[in-house]
DNA sequence: CGATCCGTTGAATTACGTCAATAGACGTGG
DNA sequence: CCACGTCTATTGACGTAATTCAACGGATCG
């Protein structure tokens, strides 16, 4: 996990993007000094394999900032991405050394991090971080559920659709209401495809399609608008009031 | 959730069938006696909805026997089962009070309840209830992670099998070593169509082309033989030393 | 300039879905 | 006991959405 690593700056909780939302976001101002006596800044690049399936993690780590996806690869090559980590996420399991899955950083990503056996001491002792990953680690589980349904019952249109709509969701989007939203794609065709249980082609055609179709509009490979967000959620099978879209 | 619900006799949590692997597990006496003053067990006949997707649940449930499933229905008709729960098995969410998804006996169920405010509670309080439940949800997740693979990347064959393997693991299927292990099923066809993302018909077939293949034998609809469990593992594209199927 | 990587597009193939008929299991009532 | 209806599962014939195979185009880089 540590090659091509770099150390970043030690910054003050307080200043931290993630302060709110990571699994420090309920800590109280003590609980936050033994976090932060035992917490170390990572940066890797893009690329990098942050675990491997069966390999040893030693660390519990916070994503500050970029994206990574973790996923599995059967023996013939399949492979299939089981979930994208941004800010906030949290990579590495309490309890437990061994990664269940591939996890690859997809674009820059920098981590706070802690090593195993010092968290999972404080997790025993610090009731808020404890509360905090059982919320997280809810919330991801409901996720994970959802994203069963778009896995096992979507077409590719309504796959790649709510693909759109679950990053938009997530990264909050750069909602610029009336005028469509601005997408940044941390992941390639082929990433995407994994993502879907698709192929890069049909992916790329269901991209095309919904371009043609205005519902979208492709300003490089990477950058999307999104030209009519109502209808591309409707296309998700999203009618608005419940269907959560991961 | 109540209407058709019956009582059963409370019994000592020692004789407690699933005292060792469910919320409770990690329980020491005192903790437990706690847990004991506010449980209560109901019984809930095959069919009965135990939660509605958008609907309130007033209680935090321990699956004692039988089997549910939890699956999300699309406005067209469409349905995918995200997840099965087992004895051991927990239903409801701490911290929400809504459930993400329906949840449906398809045997006899009888679990051991706690209302919500009180489990939340006991939730603060007692550390080994809270550490249980995280590592059982972690558990969840992982394996809803798994299960995303074969939604996503696997053939019908190949989820079938899967399917059937995932069920000789959790059920603790029996095993009679040489003469192959027998297995209930607790779905009917499409219950398990619904599991896999696959078709009644599908589904049918390929249990047809595995008992045509030699790897199951069918006693009854529901009673299934596995002739070849090393074979039918393969199939599921389990070569046996990692490959963790749900 | 050629080489490589990534994405798009077209044509042919196929695995799975759809539609439809049939069969077995079970219960009810004459 | 048999006739009948219902429910579930199986099987067949056919249709189609997505995959596969293949060619091509536009970046980026030495």
């Amino acid at each position: 996990m540590c090659r091509m690593s770099r150390f970043s700056p030690i910054v003050s909780c307080s200043e931290c993007p993630i302060r709110h939302s990571a699994v420090c976001a309920e800590c109280d101002p003590d609980e936050l000094a033994r976090l932060s006596a035992i917490k170390s800044y990572r940066s890797f690049p893009a690329g990098t394999m942050l675990a491997e399936a069966g390999e040893r993690l030693t660390h519990f780590s916070s994503i500050l900032s970029g994206c990574a996806s973790m996923s599995r690869t059967l023996e013939d090559g399949r492979r299939q991405n089981v979930g994208l980590l941004l800010p906030s996420d949290y990579l590495g399991r309490p309890g437990r050394a061994e990664s269940a899955f591939d996890v690859e950083a997809v674009s820059d990503v920098t981590v706070c991090r802690f090593e195993r056996a010092a968290f999972e001491a404080l997790l025993r002792d610090t009731p808020h971080v404890a509360s905090r990953l059982l919320t997280m680690t809810l919330d991801e589980l409901d996720a994970a559920r959802d994203w069963a349904v778009v896995l096992g019952r979507m077409t590719a249109r309504e796959k790649v659709a709510a693909f759109l709509v679950s990053l938009v969701r997530r990264q909050g989007g750069v909602a610029r209401p009336g005028r469509g939203s601005l997408l940044h794609l941390p992941l390639s065709r082929e990433a995407i495809a994994d993502h879907l249980g698709l192929t890069i082609e049909t992916t790329s055609r269901q991209i095309t399609a919904l371009r043609k179709d205005g519902l979208i509009e492709l300003l490089s490979n990477r950058e999307i608008r999104i030209a009519d967000f109502g209808a591309l959620a409707m296309e998700a099978g999203d009618d608005g009031d419940g269907g959560p879209i991961v």
